[in-house]
Parts: C-alpha cells; structure tokens; sequence
DNA sequence: AGAAAAAGCTTATACGTTTAAGCAAAAATA
DNA sequence: TATTTTTGCTTAAACGTATAAGCTTTTTCT
C-alpha cells in the first residue's frame, strides 16, 4: 500500500483554506504575506498532525535549483577517493547540499554519461576528478555555465574552479630528501597520464634532480597504464632492481595505489629498506604500519581539500561569476624509517 | 552567464507546434498520437540540434519517480562500505538509477536525518545499513510503504526486504576451523552492538564451541564500542595477551576494521602467528599481504551482496507488494597461515 | 453527395511548489 | 458619511513534462 505523501493541498483542504496561505505560513512568510494570527496557527498544527515534509523535487522544479551536487571521483572503491567522498559529504550537508556521486573509472565515456545524467538531474554544480582527455567534456560545462571544481587534478590548459594538492612541491620535498639523505639515484613510479597531477609530480621530481646536480637518466622512472597497474608496477619494480646492478637506490611513488601495490613487490621480494632502497609513498594506508620499517609519505591534506572544493563551488553556484579560482593545498612529508640509510630502528 | 537548458517549448516554439506534439514525438509515441511525418522529422531535427535533454526533475514530478536511490552506510571512507557502494552504483546505473549517498556514523539522529532528507527529495528507494536503535526508523519506512532493503545488517524483530551474509556459517565454519588446527581456547573480537550481523557472528562462534564441546567462556570474548574502537581493541588484546597465563590462543576479529587494528597491535607486540596465536579475520585487506604469516579470513561477497541488494530493491519498487525478502549471502574461508600451528611457513 | 472515419494537430490539466497580483471586507481616516 | 488604507485571504501563473480530450481538416466509405 502506498501511503501519499501529504502535499500543500492536503493541508489547505483540512483547514480550508487555499494552497497561497498554508505556502506563506509554512516559510515563515507570515508577516510579508499578512496571514491572519488564528489562520497560521491552524495551519501550522495541521500541518505537524499531518507531519508534513515539502517535495523539494517541487521546489527544485520551481527554483531551477535542487540543492544537490555531483561527485564524480575516479573510482570510489578508492581509499583516496572514498575519504575525500566522506569530507565533502558532510561539508555538503552543512550547507544543505546532498550529494550524487558516480565513478568515472578513468574513463572518458563514463565520465561523459555521469556528467550528462547529472546535469539532467538539474544538480546545482558538479565536483570532478577529471580524467585524462576530457578538455572537452570540462570546457562544454564552463560553456554552458554549470558550476563545477576541478578536484585532485586540473587541466594547464583550461582555466576553471580547481583544488589541487601542490604536487610539485610535495615530490619536490621528497626527492630532496631522499637527496639529502645520500641517495643518489632516486627513481619514481608514476602513471602513464597527462593529468596535471601527475605532470606536475613528475616536474617535481626532476627539478629536485636538476637543483641537487643530478643529471635524470630516464631509466630511472617507469610510467605504469592505470588499467593492470599491478602487474606494470610489479615489472618496473623488477626492473629497476634486477640482480645485476640496481638501477636506482632510491624510489618515490607518484600515488597512493602505486605506493600499496609497490610495497607488496618489494616485501615479497625481500629487498632490505631502507638499506638497499629509501622508499617515499604518497598518502597514508593501513599497510605503512605493517611495513619492517616505518613507511616516510607524503600526506595530502584531504580535510582542506574537499573543503575548498566544496567551498569552492559553492562561490560558483552562488555568484555564478566567471572567475576561476585555483586552489593550491600544501602537503607535508611524515617522516618515517624508509627513507634515510642513517636511520637508527626504533623498538 | 547562465545558458538556459532547452525545454520542450524551445523547440516547440521554433518548429511552430505545441509542446504536447514535441513530447509525444520525443517520447517515440508517434504512432499512438498520429503525428505527422513531416513534423516529426522536423521535431526531430530541431530537437538534435538544440542538443535538447529532458529535465529529469520535471519529469519526477510529473511521474512521482526519480529513478534515484538513496543509500546509507555507515561510514562510505570505510574500505568495506565504500566497495558495497561502487557495486550498487554500477548496479544501479544499469537499470537507469542514479545514487544518493549518506553516512550514518552509526548515529541514529544522523540515520533519521538522512532517511528524511532523501525521503524528501523523492528517491524512488533506499538501501541501508541501518545503526543500532533504529528499528522505529525503519518501521516507520515500512508503514510508509517506502521501498528500502537492509543491507549487511538486519533486525530480527522486523519483517524486513534484507541481504546480509551468512554471518552466523562464516564464524561457526571459522571456529571450527580453529579448533580442527589444534587451538583450545578460541577467543573473539566483536562490536558491542545488538545488530542482527554482530549477534550473529557472536552466536556462531558460541555454536562452534559448542558443538566441539567447549565450554565458552566469557574471559574469551571482547566487545569493543564503536566509537574509539582503535584503544579498546588494543586494551582488549592485551588483556587477552598478558604475561601471566594467556587467556586465549587464538581469535576471530568480527569485523574488517577490528581485524585490522588487531593485526597492527599483534605486530607492534611481536606475538608470534600463528604459533603463540592463532588468528583469522573478517573482510579482506590490503594489510593482510604485509603480515609475516599469510591471514586466514572470512571473504564476504560483496557482489552478491549489492547485487541482491539492487535487484530485491527494485522488486520493492516496482511491485509495490508487501512480501519481504531475506537474502543470505554464504561466505567463503580464504587459508592463510595464521589459523593453522601445523603449518609449514613457505617461501 | 453526405456521413463516418482517420489524420494531425492544439488545448487543458496535472504533478507540488512559490509568489505576484487581485479582491473583498474591515478598519482607519477625512 | 464617504473615502482611503489596511487586513486577510484567493486566484492565477509559473517551473518542465506528459497525456487525455477536443477540434479541425482531410480522407474514406456507402
């Protein structure tokens, strides 16, 4: 059986009135719309008997405007991306916002279809992680005036709403470090992708090179497909530290799955950290604790980023203005075992 | 500058017709409403080129159907609940459905707020996790004829659509388990929670004594609180552990996250797995393969699980009947290392 | 040719909400 | 008392869509 909702009318009809004067009331409007004291007071009554709860798809219709945001992360499943669904979700909330999500896969059709169901859906904005090769897709939002933020990664070559972790100077740091701490071939793992996140990691790391008078030698990093990273990572791993010569004494990874799938290869292959290798990861996991020696990473301020994306959007959603910001969020480096020969183990 | 969306009378306005005749056409109802050809052709055409897409919003009001799910976990930044959410997601994206989503925090006001706020934006039906207390909650859903199904967790006291695994086999089939490889005082980590899984898990380690004729004792079981559950595992642990005279020798963690806080205290305290302890877990994680002795754990089906979930969901909605649906979810016993003295420690 | 049927459209109404505009009665002013 | 102002409400229109019902005009039938 299906219990109707009770709607405005249901109300009026109780109390006999029209849907006008329940509409006033029930907003508070009371005073601009001159509503007799005795009349509010009934209405109000009635309308906690009946506990009635306003069809905001009615209102939205009305407004043009539902209160609802779009998130479409890479995959959801994702940690990384689960943790900044939990922030934003409830920086939403605060602000009367729920939240539609999807996952884009790094995949340009499935972003292109959440993107088009969200719009149908009329959310009042959208916050994306964008995935390599949808300038086009990102450009038709800025030309048809959706609000939206450009989240973990950006495009160099689009201005939009963006916040991003200055991944230049997170892999700046860590390279430095591993410098710093006599290492002298530092490699990096990254993914094969255009993404600015990943650019500017990689720029990072070599300007870390370039400016400590190291001279990069492409066999240093290996660029894994994001599809079966962890067969690539596993290989490049092998690669780079074959029997006969390592070629590098050092790694950094370019992100959290890197890091987790990275680890797993090294501990199954025994090789001592950080001894015959410093290691830096990207994010936090649960496995950094059961690694023999403290894992070093890099933390990404995920609170301060899902904030400013919300916060963010919210600006475009209200001004509807044709600024853009771009939002740069510090990061730190936690400094663990991993990442310094001279270090002395604890307990 | 705002780029008004193109509505029906957009087009109906520059081919010259009715609205009415632009929606029959675009609906594919040509035949019924004997629209000429011509006219659909140019329908058709202007509609294309005005890249013309349905307001799905008005459409839900017209239809009293959003196509939209609300889904409630717990907390979406836990791995488990986050992998449960990218299966509905895909699920539901195949029947056309978009997804809401909220976490409860295992709160109940947070539960009532988000039950209530996507009530109030009209989804179609919800998928929940429901928090301890909140019978009255999901009791009002059902006397509402709301369409929802409990997922993972159920109440025993009310008829209700369910999917949860077999949580009473896979804990019993664990113990047992236990006990075949020689351990005699089994101990167990749960949630102090009245929830249907946690009772469950509870009763099915209780059966497995039982049924290998020991006799439970209460110094074997820990309940922790959700809250700040990372202490009180440790706390618990060491009670279990101390010096004087173990209390256990082995243990079944009752919940992926206790599993994993559980294994982190094992590690720092060096406790020898599985010879001074013998353990298995619930869930998978990416821990597990950083652990010196492969884990032993319960693999849940999620697929099955969010499948089900979907598919009884979408039989509450379209049939609208009264019949509940409990679906059990059989579990697997993933052979690691740790729940087995006897075993030969490999590579 | 005249009537009936079919074709091709428009009008009207509805979903639930909001709000400007309008209207009658009561109160205040002259 | 006659006029204006205020009060308290209703009507109407709108958001974008869908569809039953109605209305011409053309075609088919006898």
């Amino acid at each position: 059986m299906i219990k109707k909702r009770v709607s405005l009318k249901d109300i009026a009809q109780k109390v006999g009135v029209s849907t006008a004067l329940v509409s006033y009331v029930l907003n508070g409007k009371e005073k601009e719309a001159r509503v007799g004291e005795a009349a509010a007071k009934r209405i109000k009554k009635v309308a906690a008997e009946m506990n009635y709860q306003p069809n905001l798809i009615a209102r939205g219709l009305k407004f043009g405007k539902t209160h609802t945001l779009g998130l479409i992360v890479a995959d959801i499943s994702n940690p990384f991306f689960a943790m900044l669904a939990r922030i934003i979700e409830l920086e939403a909330q605060k602000r009367g916002y729920t939240v539609l999500f999807g996952s884009s896969d790094e995949q340009l059709e499935k972003s292109q279809n959440l993107i088009n169901t969200f719009l149908n859906r009329q959310v009042d904005g959208l916050i994306i992680t964008p995935v390599a090769g949808s300038q086009a897709q990102i450009e038709e939002l800025r030309n048809k005036g959706v609000p939206f933020v450009l989240m973990d990664r950006g495009f160099s070559e689009i201005e939009t709403n963006a916040v991003v972790t200055d991944n230049h100077d997170a892999m700046y740091n860590a390279v430095k470090l591993l410098i710093r701490n006599g290492y002298k071939k530092p490699g990096i793992i990254a993914y094969d992708t255009t993404l600015t996140h990943m650019m500017d990691r990689i720029a990072g790391y070599k300007d870390a090179l370039k400016d400590s008078g190291i001279k990069f030698n492409s066999k240093w990093m290996a660029k894994v497909p994001y599809g079966n990273y962890k067969e690539h990572v596993a290989a490049a791993l092998d690669g780079f530290l074959d029997a006969k010569g390592r070629a590098v004494d050092a790694l950094v990874f370019a992100t959290n799955s890197i890091s987790v799938q990275s680890l797993k290869v090294i501990h199954a292959r025994g090789i001592k950290v950080p001894q015959d290798l410093g290691v830096i990861s990207f994010d936090e996991s649960d496995v950094f604790d059961f690694f023999y020696s403290s894992i070093t990473y890099i933390k990404q301020n995920l609170q301060s980023i899902s904030e400013n994306a919300v916060q963010s959007l919210m600006q475009s959603i209200d001004s509807r203005s044709k600024k853009y910001t771009k939002i740069t969020v510090p990061s730190v480096i936690i400094k663990g075992e991993s990442s310094s020969r001279r270090t002395t183990r604890g307990l």
